[in-house]
DNA sequence: TCGGGGTTTCGGCGCCGGCCGAACCGTCGG
DNA sequence: CCGACGGTTCGGCCGGCGCCGAAACCCCGA
């Protein structure tokens, strides 16, 4: 008896229009903010919330605060396995190509732009993994600069003359972590934030490796910045998208 | 978005306690009647017809109607696996043995019984699986008699005497099918009906093979039955049952 | 042909739950 | 420090839906 009390209360989590609207937007395994999925499904910001409550406390999605946003994602692989499942054993539709299409993004704001202080889209992304990569930069648990990465980033800032204690890597006593990640929304994937990732923007945009496309937020990579973000870590396309 | 509006429709079928205890209750892939799903949901009759228009209009659940009764069960065997996933990726519950324990049976009724005008219960199941066994009978997809099944039928409403064109085997003009298939409401598998079911019933109880106990509809199998049924059909523990 | 039991339809009641506007709060940007 | 903005909370409205009793329907069984 209390099986099926507990059937009927997880398939009621999927039974209101707006909140499968939500799910299966959020099948496409990235994490939207509230505002998104509200924008989404056509509802005001009070509502999604209480459908976001609720899809959170029947376990089907998981929350990430972030200073003023709430980003939301599926719980995880087996709540996605299920609701595919779901979406597929019904009478067949035509599926028109779900996703974050709706919510268009400027082109090459998706490409390349400041997130605050640091850089994101898919330059951002593509830096903070190549950093990773030649382990400058660990992601376990938090993010954190390895001794490397440290090295690396005042050897960046300060090209002449011998490393001075007021580099990025010395001991500053500001409450901010020297690196931490930070939720892309158009990749939805984490890229370095940070006293790091703030000095790493900023020094690309001095240096000419970058230049703001108009007023916005939308950045563009230089022949210069290609050239010198292929020599300190590597060829990726994305220094050298159109 | 049509998308999500077909899945919480669908979604909207599982979300109601009622409806989420008999789609449990028919997990175990039988049939059961209208009445007694009302009765093990715990709500009146009527509000059970209601949920099982739902979710036969759903697809969820096919009917089945037999006389005044009407038999549901889930609709295939995608449907019972979607419903099981759903069930099992819940928090886990402790599964208190689930199934018909509550719509208890005379333990004579359940042995061997009349429907109608043939034999039902595990007396009934088991002539119609030996008949199958023995190639008298083939359910691919209705119940129909083979030519030995007709044959054999023949034979044994006519033990004396050549065969005459009066037997079941031949050709009569009676709307009603020579063989079809009856649901059994304790075993919930098919039993024989039609004229093959009904003569056999007959000649059954003309011959002394079985006697019905009291004035109901159960019967009994006779000391002389379980030898011509281990004759005709081979032995089975369904003619022995004290 | 009649009685009875399983099922259905019809009204009506009551509650649950989705929706929004307005006010409030915390964070970010200048 | 202040304005802007995303998100949240709080009431209140309203539609949908589950529930039942009563009456009708239908078919079996005698």
């Amino acid at each position: 008896m209390t099986e099926s009390r507990a059937l009927s209360r997880f398939a009621a989590l999927l039974a209101d229009e707006t909140r499968a609207t939500i799910c299966l937007a959020l099948l496409d395994g990235r994490a939207w903010t509230a505002g998104e999925l509200a924008t989404h499904a056509g509802v005001a910001p009070a509502t999604a919330t209480g459908h976001l409550h609720k899809l959170v406390a029947g376990g089907i999605l998981t929350e990430q605060r972030q200073g003023r946003h709430r980003y939301v994602r599926l719980s995880g692989a087996p709540i996605a396995q299920l609701i595919e499942d779901l979406a597929g054993h019904i009478p067949a539709t035509p599926t028109p190509a779900r996703g974050l299409r709706a919510v268009t993004a400027s082109a090459a704001l998706a490409r390349g732009r400041t997130c605050y202080d640091h850089l994101a889209g898919r330059l951002g992304v593509a830096i903070t993994d190549a950093m990773d990569h030649k382990g400058l930069l660990s992601r376990d648990p938090g993010f954190t600069l390895t001794d490397p990465g440290r090295t690396w980033l005042t050897a960046l800032t300060t090209p002449t003359g011998p490393t001075t204690p007021t580099g990025p890597g010395a001991p500053t006593r500001s409450r901010r972590p020297l690196a931490r990640g930070c939720l892309d929304w158009t990749e939805r994937r984490e890229h370095l934030a940070g006293i790091a990732g703030a000095t790493l923007c900023t020094h690309a945009l001095t240096s000419g490796w970058l230049t703001r496309i108009g007023s916005g937020r939308a950045v563009r990579v230089t022949p210069a910045g290609t050239a010198a973000l292929t020599d300190l870590l590597g060829p990726h396309s994305a220094w050298t998208e159109p």
